[in-house]
DNA sequence: TCGGGACGATACGGTACCGTCCCATCCATG
DNA sequence: CATGGATGGGACGGTACCGTATCGTCCCGA
């Protein structure tokens, strides 16, 4: 029952959210262009023209300005491919993830933060729950919905197929920093494909 | 014929190779702890115990002395695994790259490198020239021998193949700082020969 | 025997950020 | 139309490195 003596700030005198994206917007270019241990408060302060103490109205640090930004651009709960066929599905999916993994920010701000995870436990865990578990929890969906079609054999290793879906991506893109030929993506789903024992589709031939 | 009027320098007035050993340690514990970034001059001259000039009088910048430090470390031109089938051959490949990205220092700076990699063409070829470039034209050897055998069809993807060998395991232990069960590699090889269309080995049945 | 350059140590001026603090200004709303 | 906290700007002292320079010491090999 304690009333609060003081009535709550109004007008100009409250986090203007413009500020706010304008900020967001500087640590990702920030981070793309020095990467995480190089970012400095002031130089975000600066490309986004506002003052520090901007920055520090709203958060109580670097780590944490950038959890809230990656919080942000965490991966929607963007909706499971349903094109009924396991190939399909796959293939939308490895080309998802090229997409990001060729944005001219997130391509080069996923390796730096996944570096600087190894060294950083809260950050490890606002990747994983911002982008590693949304995106995984989708492709789960798919494969366990092929299994249920008969696609894909009900002893499927969901686990490591997972690992085959996006590493080769990621690899090649991210650490090899080699090109991705307009068909490439069509052949690793022809291999994984093959990997995981996939069958056709609905008739449900009987293999050896 | 231009006389040298000046007599080489000997005696103590040569580098210690122990102090340049003791700054190469140094380094990779620095850039374990910190990363590439962060590694100052003043701290890896410190963790050596030596003056900060040892440093300078062998490198003129701090790329300089880590690309330095990469070549010593780079992979050497370890023999090509031989147990005569390719399932072994590939097990030994997979354990050889678990054994690298669980190396205590190697875990944190690969991950590390790759990152600062994207923003340093510099870098970027000294990594592939000493680790990529290795690694890879051993396990395509391996995979072209297995070609050779029969064990894989003659018009086998070897890019891609390669890809798929690396990935996983990098994946996995560097990207999701997942945990790597005793017979995930043996279950990831499984795999990879499914993907790859491996036939046993010698005898050479002809497929469909 | 002794020359000469590496060695550790340290001082140097300079730059970049840190996080705090203070300011005059602004402004939507109660 | 008064309010009260956000706003950009910037001063502040403090820390950490940079790369250079200058010591006196050390010691192997010519």
């Amino acid at each position: 029952m304690t009333e609060n003596p003081r009535r709550a700030p109004t007008g100009a005198a409250v986090l203007r959210p413009q500020i706010t994206s304008a900020i967001s917007e500087a640590v990702l270019e920030e981070l793309a262009e020095r990467g995480y241990a190089r970012l400095s408060m002031e130089a975000v302060a600066r490309r986004a023209g506002v003052g520090k103490s901007a920055l520090y109205r709203r958060w109580p640090s670097k780590q944490d300005m950038v959890l809230a930004v990656l919080a942000e651009f965490s991966v929607s709960p963007e909706e499971v491919p349903a094109t009924g066929s396991l190939r399909a599905d796959l293939l939308v999916m490895v080309r998802s993830v090229h997409g990001w993994l060729t944005h001219p920010l997130f391509a080069t701000i996923l390796p730096d933060l996944t570096a600087e995870a190894v060294r950083n436990p809260v950050l490890a865990a606002a990747i994983r729950a911002a982008i590693g578990e949304p995106r995984r929890g989708l492709a789960a969906r798919v494969l366990r919905r092929a299994v249920a079609r008969g696609e894909l054999p009900a002893d499927l290793d969901v686990d490591l197929a997972l690992d085959l879906l996006a590493a080769p991506v990621y690899w090649r893109l991210s650490v090899r920093h080699a090109p991705v030929e307009p068909d490439y993506l069509e052949r690793l789903v022809e291999l994984i494909l093959r990997a995981l024992d996939a069958r056709p589709a609905p008739g449900g031939g009987s293999p050896g």
